[in-house]
DNA sequence: ACATTAAAAAGCA
DNA sequence: TGCTTTTTAATGT
């Protein structure tokens, strides 16, 4: 299989020596998933799971039944380490968003792999950190009142990560609009708005930001 | 101000 | 073409 690149695919693998490389991917697992299938669920046993191709969405549930976007871990990326550290989400969901392929790492496993290489940790806390940025960028959405604001500020976020004016959404509507804590129909009219008063144009997932000083005001 | 529901329109394989 | 995604419109909270 030439799937062995799966560990060295991932930068929380890498940086590592090739032998011990060799010796991590003993102990994992390959598995392809289709489009739309659940790879992780709160009742399956505790695992690391590193995205090798495609992408992954993670999400959870609120009371009400209404899914919350997390992030989406495309190739590189992992999620369940968290586990490891006893905090277990309950209500935490991974959904393969096209067809993709993982790695699978016994928890048992990856917490021996830690002990034998303590860099490894290290690069753990590295990558955890930026995780957590993410996570608390995207808690800063939901403090917003109006969605027309959230999409200006994420617009803007997007125009400052690509140094340019012009970027083209990561996502499909779907979920962006999830992410951005609504349904693609408000996110379709807020586009439209931001269109329309000519801070924006946009064709199809390509955005140019017109006047971005306008679009800071909301 | 948004969500929900339904249906049309646009994209894409 | 046939299915999926996005937009439009009507109605509800």
């Amino acid at each position: 299989m030439a799937q062995h690149r799966c560990v060295t695919l991932v930068p929380l693998f890498n940086h590592l020596a090739e032998a011990e490389q060799e010796k991590i991917n003993q102990l994992v697992t390959h598995q392809k998933f289709a489009k739309g299938e659940q790879i992780i669920t709160p009742e399956q046993d505790p695992r690391l799971v590193i995205v090798a191709r495609g992408q992954l969405k993670l999400y959870q549930l609120s009371a009400d039944g209404k899914e919350q976007l997390l992030r989406v871990a495309e190739p590189g990326d992992y999620e369940g380490e968290n586990a490891l550290f006893g905090a277990r989400n309950a209500n935490l969901f991974g959904e393969a968003l096209q067809s993709t392929e993982v790695c699978l790492l016994q928890h048992r496993d990856f917490q021996q792999l830690l002990l034998a290489y303590p860099q490894l940790s290290l690069k753990l806390l590295a990558i955890n950190a930026e995780k957590m940025a993410g996570l608390e960028a995207q808690q800063r959405f939901f403090r917003m009142e109006k969605i027309e604001e959230r999409l200006a500020t994420y617009l803007l976020d997007l125009a400052k990560a690509a140094e340019s004016d012009h970027v083209t959404l990561p996502m499909k509507m779907k979920e962006l609009a999830t992410f951005l804590g609504t349904t693609p129909e408000t996110l379709s009219r807020k586009f439209k708005l931001l269109e329309t008063a000519g801070w924006i144009t946009r064709h199809g997932k390509h955005v140019t930001l017109v006047d971005k000083t306008e679009l800071e005001e909301i």
